[in-house]
DNA sequence: CGGATTTGACCCGCGC
DNA sequence: GCGCGGGTCAAATCCG
């Protein structure tokens, strides 16, 4: 298993124990850049800094990125969220979203193990492509972080995992993340890691 | 038997 | 206003 991303930092912290759910336990304003930093879009172009900045600021950069299929990863930061009234009716509203990743994992699996305890809650088509969605909850208490699994329309062998939210919990399997080793090629932008 | 998963129905936003 | 697509709910079903 193995994840691919970008990383434009040419002295990135050589911290061999790290996994990409781990970067949303936490709600410090400086990880933002941390996390865009290791965001690698579809057709292989770093956006970092700058283009997840983009993205918060504006709604239209949203409609822009969601509307364009080829570029999925310059995701929104705005979601659909519940609100049940008192007559049990529930309203929809847009709300901010502090965090939102999304990683472009080449796996055969496509429900790896991040350490967290997912509850599957639902299953989509998506249009254009032949793969279903997968949404998910976290399992801890008082925690809403969800994720979304679906397999890349184009190149099947790689799994999107989008983790939106921030985890109010430790991860009930930490140690279990001492064992992913950081493979370093000499290019970190198109470095991986490797689950051993 | 209890928790997790499946899956059809439903809701809402958006474009036409 | 209507249809489409994405996201969520919840009853049914599965499974350990």
């Amino acid at each position: 298993m193995e994840y691919y991303f970008g990383n434009p930092n040419p002295n990135p912290d050589p911290n061999p124990y790290f996994h990409p759910s781990t970067l949303l336990n936490t709600a410090s304003p400086s990880t933002e850049f941390m996390l865009s930093d290791y965001l690698m879009l579809e057709d292989g172009v770093e956006h970092h800094q700058e283009s997840w900045s983009q993205s918060t600021e504006t709604e239209s950069s949203e409609k822009a990125s969601s509307s364009d299929a080829t570029h999925g990863f310059a995701d929104a930061t705005s979601t659909i969220v519940n609100i049940k009234c008192k007559n049990n009716e529930i309203k929809r509203k847009k709300e901010e979203v502090s965090q939102r990743v999304t990683f472009k994992t080449r796996s055969q699996l496509e429900n790896m193990d991040d350490g967290y305890k997912w509850r599957k809650y639902g299953k989509k088509t998506v249009k254009n492509s032949p793969n279903p969605r997968n949404y998910y909850k976290c399992s801890g208490e008082g925690c809403c972080v969800k994720k979304r699994v679906e397999r890349d329309r184009d190149d099947s062998s790689y799994v999107l995992t989008t983790y939106e939210g921030v985890h109010n919990h430790e991860s009930p399997s930490t140690s279990y993340y001492s064992q992913i080793s950081l493979v370093h090629s000499g290019d970190w932008a198109n470095s991986s890691f490797s689950m051993q």
